[in-house]
DNA sequence: AGACTGACGGTCT
DNA sequence: GAGACCGCCAGTC
């Protein structure tokens, strides 16, 4: 069991509606204050983005991170999670307060 | 082998 | 409340 496939099936546990942070995951794939890893395991499961929500999993500050590897895509995570009733702030934030996962 | 980089987080100022 | 600094692990040069 790699430390990804540890990532990989904490995201795809979390349900439509809710977002999670790069922190609670790491902590639910028992790798606690390892945030980085988190982001660059989901880095890595771009191509498999039909199998994993990678788009409900934002920053602690309720904001979307950007990626060098995204670039102009940015939209689109943001566009995944108006899709499913999460709603942004005109400053693109995400109030963690009601759609923060918790399991 | 050593150093740099990266979808972050928590703490201090 | 916002910005700066440090630390964590894995991958690449």
């Amino acid at each position: 069991m790699s430390t990804y496939a540890a990532i990989h099936a904490v995201v795809c546990q979390i349900p439509l509606g809710k977002v999670a942070t790069y922190g609670q995951v790491a902590e639910l794939a028992h790798l606690p204050g390892q945030a980085r890893l988190v982001g660059y395991a989901l880095y890595l499961i771009q191509a498999q983005t039909d199998q994993v929500p990678w788009h409900r999993v934002i920053n602690a500050k309720g904001k979307i991170s950007y990626s060098s590897a995204r670039q102009g895509m940015d939209y689109l995570q943001r566009s995944l999670l108006e899709q499913e009733g999460i709603d942004f702030s005109p400053e693109g934030k995400i109030n963690l307060q009601n759609y923060q996962w918790h399991p």
